[in-house]
DNA sequence: ACCTGAACACCGTTCAAGT
DNA sequence: ACCTGAACACCGTTCAAGT
């Protein structure tokens, strides 16, 4: 892996698979993933489209990559903390990562089923963690995909684009605000709470309305579940 | 609503918004929604491209469409059961209609930021359940967005698509084989259990392999930590 | 090795024109 | 009201040709 950054004569940051990659990173994060494009990439570097197939494969490998190096800006947490501040730690920071590219965020939910060898480490230092919590075999494995599962889903969902469409969102607003309070009882009772940030209810994406509070109460709901089966597969141990 | 669907003189069924959709979401289901697109199910239909046009907005709002035909498919259980039973069975029934349709499924956790009224009834049902649970004010929000964030974010990062690509599998493949036991110990310990199903570290998508598993252990950490939140909030209560 | 220039087979969407 | 036919401005990707 290169760490230097290639100049030409001119100065000019030379083509580069990575050059390529931060370019596209930054291309989506400013004009959405629903406007990417080759060509549109390849406008922005100032070179012809086929230029960009030079050092890359196609597109989609081109944004698994993109996702790649999103991941590659997790920090892993000490793992020297106890397993549940850990988790809460590595959560935090994907999700912070996350927000700080909003709309590259899809990719991840989207693109990456899984990505060569860099994320081994990832995966195992999770594992590691979880072990020493106290979970072995099947309930292991089980522990890690409910993290994994939830963390990566849930900030996923959080992120799903909003049809910029002003007409939609009107739409959406008047069927909120004439919300039927006999029929929906419950969605009256709470309706200021929810207006401030809920799944499905919501009329914009995480970018300008960030689910912060959701987020912390899932992490808590994930740990406390974990922290509780533990003790159901180890009856014999206190505390 | 009409629930009849027309037919011209030659007894073909008449182009309509609702026979859009259903035909929009059969194709993605076969095909993918990467190869979804507007003339291909024109030429399904069997018409020029400009007439899908009359009975629909746009493509992405017919993709809605047809991620809102998907969630009225989800049945709500009984309200009358235990709260915990009626949140895994309402998990249960929506997991099983996107695995119905699986190659559909990204469609919910992309573009269901929220969806005119038809969201409301379910949002409703979940919120009075949680009531009935005992969940109050914030905390009956933040269990609601909890139970809706984990389940469609889970399920949706279970239904990621895979790169179809065969070289790409095949070098995810060597990569996985090839693991270095020494760097990566935790991984390596639980082999077997990864590999019949993990996230990120699978090769396949969920349409090949289900992680049944895993889903059940979400379902189960994420009740069981709800029931951890409740308590904490009403210590005066016994159990 | 790396890029140009042109080409091919596609898109989504619009619009006049037909019936 | 509903569809045709053609057009416009885009795509992703390939390939010969240049340097």
């Amino acid at each position: 892996v290169t760490r230097t950054t290639r100049k030409d004569s001119a100065g000019n940051v030379a083509l580069d698979r990575e050059v390529i990659i931060r370019h596209a990173l930054a291309y989506i994060n400013e004009h959405g993933l629903e406007n990417f494009s080759m060509r549109g990439i390849a406008r922005e570097v100032g070179v012809y489209p086929a230029a960009i197939y030079w050092h890359v494969d196609d597109r989609t490998t081109l944004l698994t990559e993109v996702a790649g190096h999103l991941v590659e800006l997790v920090e892993l947490p000490d793992r020297h903390l106890p397993w549940d501040v850990w988790i809460r730690a590595l959560a935090t920071n994907y999700r912070q990562v996350l927000h700080r590219y909003p709309r590259a965020g899809p990719l991840l939910t989207l693109n990456v089923i899984s990505n060569s060898e860099l994320y081994f480490g990832l995966t195992d230092a999770i594992l590691d963690v979880l072990h020493r919590a106290g979970f072995r075999g099947q309930g292991l494995v089980d522990a890690y995909n409910v993290v994994i599962g939830c963390l990566v889903g849930f900030v996923g969902f959080e992120l799903a684009p909003a049809p910029l469409d002003e007409k939609w969102v009107k739409a959406r607003e008047r069927e909120w605000e004439e919300l039927d309070g006999q029929r929906y009882p419950r969605i009256a009772d709470a309706y200021e709470l929810l207006d401030r940030g809920a799944f499905v209810i919501r009329r914009q994406s995480a970018v300008d309305l960030p689910l912060d509070k959701a987020f912390e109460a899932a992490v808590d709901t994930v740990i406390r579940g974990l922290r509780s089966r533990l003790q159901d597969t180890l009856p014999t141990r206190e505390r």
